[in-house]
DNA sequence: CCCTGATTCGC
DNA sequence: GCGAATCAGG
């Protein structure tokens, strides 16, 4: 498969609703994620515009490529160049005169904009759904990566775990992240 | 283990 | 230009 002029526009534009890159691959076929990062990259957009939202990670600090340990036949570089040696830092703050460019054309649909946040009835919607899906996994079913959400009552037959993989370290899987880690609310009003 | 994107480098 | 392999992290 080839980058045609569709599937690089699909790339670019799922790629600016923020869709992960196995999505987008997944979406296009023929090519691995891998393949779609690095067209992005070529693309010239690694980040997702706007302001750097997600992943800012990966700092262009110097790469720290270190000590291949076995005798890495496949890399080589050892490139110690660097003449040009600016005091780094490179601030990327605040665009105080930007509009480089605008994104978002016209009719965009909302991108995610995650802000103030109070259990979102989004998020319990979203726990009722994927709770259909949950494979109901008995206590000793458990693993470090399946969710550990308790779905029913103790006390009862009706009683399970979510079970669904989670993503990162959480103990719970996406959805339920989002209901368990609620930044601040029941505080409020505990007028007396 | 699952996932994410980032980077490198042989092709 | 391409993307697998690799890296780095949640």
């Amino acid at each position: 498969m080839s980058w045609t002029d569709e599937r690089v526009e699909t790339l670019k534009k799922m790629w600016g609703e923020g869709q992960s890159a196995s999505q987008i691959a997944k979406e296009l076929g023929g090519v691995t994620r891998n393949a779609v990062i690095g067209k992005v990259h070529r693309l010239g957009l690694s980040n997702r515009a706007g302001g750097g939202t997600t992943t800012a990670k990966a700092a262009p600090k110097e790469k720290a490529k270190p000590a291949p340990k076995k005798a890495a036949p496949k890399k080589a570089p050892a490139k110690a160049e660097k003449a040009d040696d600016k005091p780094d830092a490179a601030p990327a703050v605040k665009p105080a005169t930007p509009a480089r460019k605008a994104i978002i054309p016209a009719g965009q649909p909302l991108p995610p904009q995650p802000s103030a946040n109070e259990i979102s009835p989004e998020a319990l919607a979203k726990v009722s759904e994927i709770e259909k899906s949950a494979k109901k996994l008995g206590l000793l079913e458990l693993t470090e990566r399946t969710c550990k959400w308790p779905i029913g009552d103790p006390a009862t037959e009706d009683f399970w775990f979510c079970g669904l993989p989670v993503q990162a370290g959480k103990p719970y899987c996406e959805a339920h992240v989002g209901v368990a880690f609620q930044p601040m609310s029941s505080r409020r009003d505990r007028k007396r």
